[in-house]
DNA sequence: CAATTAAAAAGAACCGGTTCCAAAAAGCAG
DNA sequence: CTGCTTTTTGGAACCGGTTCTTTTTAATTG
């Protein structure tokens, strides 16, 4: 690989000359067009670990995603890779494949890697999650999970779920079951269901069962298909969408007709709720805006300005083909 | 940030002794202790940036997608992210958003980052490729694409669109409606269309149209929803399961049913094809195999060691609900 | 206990850039 | 043509690690 000093060497110039000259410094014409060719004749390109070593930062952003299939995590980094090249920035990303203990090292691992700030989709958050952003003397801001002291841009979980469950209730519906993900999630495990058991709590003589089930589609389907037979609810809330679809297939393979036999509904706003048959109803969450105001805010704090600690996005319910009207 | 020197300093000995501390060399207990519980209290991470320069090579792996939600990609970025993982590589994903001009600069950039290797998912291959490939003095294995004289792993795209043409005419049909992307497209939009065309013609009297669309779904719907209702063909043969859904939301809308009125089809495999009513017949590709088998040659390249430089996968025709026999 | 050997630590050079300062070259006015 | 200013260039130091060589310290042995 052909290096500053090569360059300078073939110019007969000093290599802080050739620096000059990649950086837009003062040069003469002479040794500009000399540069200029040969620079183009060996295709140099600085090294940019020599770079980053001595400026002591990177224009990279990293982020930590749980999964590398995430239809949310997707749609928020289509955004936030459109706004940071925009500023000249890199995206870096990181799965860890929902392991908590990824998310930790992966933290690290991007603050030795020198990334200028980190953009977080934590699952959840714990003291290590603190202490890790803590050692770090890097900006982080956390997306989808909220905790005390730390930047975060969070979707308004409880209003999502007080929209589901009043929505449901308007309906006519008394019986439900909902399926909801493990609890140490805060935001979908906890937030998500209280504002759907405080809205179902508003109305009279309404049952809730409460079933844990998965992330994945696949282990969700699993569980669904074997429980399914036995639902007497006339309504499934499903903690997200992929609940919801793993719901719709399991219902379509055991040839219950669904809204018809029950109710299902999702949290998300995934594409795909659109596209199936029935159309799901959800709530549509702001995945885009997210990674703009992401983007925006980090940014901000590099440049030490002043930024929200918290971000609330607002969410719409979607009503669709698969909720129907009992009364 | 804390640097070796400062852990040095702080121990009272020399940098020298500190990286062999850190990097396995002989150490007496006595220093070992201190530099333990120093390191331990300053959560000094070594730079990467430092080691790198000097080491002059990354245990990085770039890989270069078309699109941040595109699902093959994102299969097979799943196991390439498995796998390096296992070896102790990093994963750094660059998204081009489908802009050739982003794939080449992004093959320099990479280079500049002194990435160990990298995985192009490219969607056509140009001179400037070739030009860019031979500049990096870096392996580059591209995927779902080939190229002469590339290091190349592609999908069997003549002997899926072929399958797909037999089974289509063995169900008795005579008059198809093509569905495919732009031509520039090697793999999809000429191999895959040529084994289908093949398909077709070993049957009598069969008709075919072609139409051009998109690869993204709101793009294909919008043009599709126009389409639909002058169809007169018996069979829809999607050049992509994105185009099928597509269709089949179109059909959906328009209250044309599938497959009664027309069957139509897709390649790629989707997993939604199999959550969507109708499921989809499609030819389901080895996405997952195909990033296994990137790494593992990707690897053997760093090593020097001698691989194929072409290395073809195969498919599998799923039938589903989607398609319908006609005779 | 001195001589020999092994283990541990220190010191310097290097990786490939950037930046600061001093030196050289060029330009300009009197 | 001289002296002064401005522009261009060269040299050295530095970023934070690793590695090689040399020196110091500790251990071993006759």
């Amino acid at each position: 690989m052909v290096t500053i000093n090569d360059i300078a060497q073939q110019a007969g110039v000093a290599k802080s000359t050739v620096s000059r000259y990649l950086n837009g410094g003062s040069v003469s014409q002479k040794t500009k067009d000399k540069l200029d060719t040969l620079v183009a004749e060996t295709g140099y390109r600085p090294n940019t670990f020599a770079q980053s070593l001595k400026a002591k930062k990177t224009a990279i952003i990293g982020t930590i995603i749980p999964r590398l299939d995430s239809y949310s995590a997707n749609e928020a980094l289509i955004s936030i890779d459109k706004g940071l090249r925009e500023k000249n920035f890199q995206l870096l990303i990181t799965n860890t494949n929902q392991d908590v203990k990824r998310e930790i090292e992966s933290i690290y691992s991007l603050a030795s890697q020198k990334v200028a700030g980190i953009l977080l989709f934590a699952t959840v958050v714990t003291e290590a999650h603190k202490k890790a952003i803590a050692d770090v003397a890097i900006p982080v801001i956390l997306l989808g999970q909220q905790a005390g002291g730390l930047y975060s841009i969070v979707h308004d979980e409880y209003d999502a779920g007080f929209k589901i469950g009043k929505y449901a209730t308007d309906l006519g519906h008394k019986n439900f079951l909902y399926l909801t993900v493990l609890k140490a999630d805060v935001a979908v495990g906890q937030m998500r269901k209280k504002g759907v058991l405080d809205a179902l709590s508003e109305s009279k003589e309404t049952t809730i069962e409460l079933v844990e089930t998965s992330f994945t589609f696949e282990e969700a389907y699993e569980q669904i298909i074997h429980l399914l037979p036995d639902v007497t609810a006339s309504y499934i809330i499903c903690a997200t969408d992929n609940i919801a679809l793993a719901v719709l297939k399991a219902a379509h393979q055991l040839k219950i007709s669904i809204p018809n036999v029950f109710s299902v509904s999702g949290f998300g706003g995934y594409q795909i709720t659109t596209v199936v048959s029935p159309t799901i109803t959800t709530v549509k969450y702001a995945y885009q805006e997210l990674g703009e105001i992401a983007v925006e805010n980090l940014l901000l704090l590099l440049e030490g300005l002043p930024v929200p600690k918290k971000t609330i996005l607002k969410n719409k319910l979607i009503e669709s083909e698969s909720t129907k009207r009992l009364n």
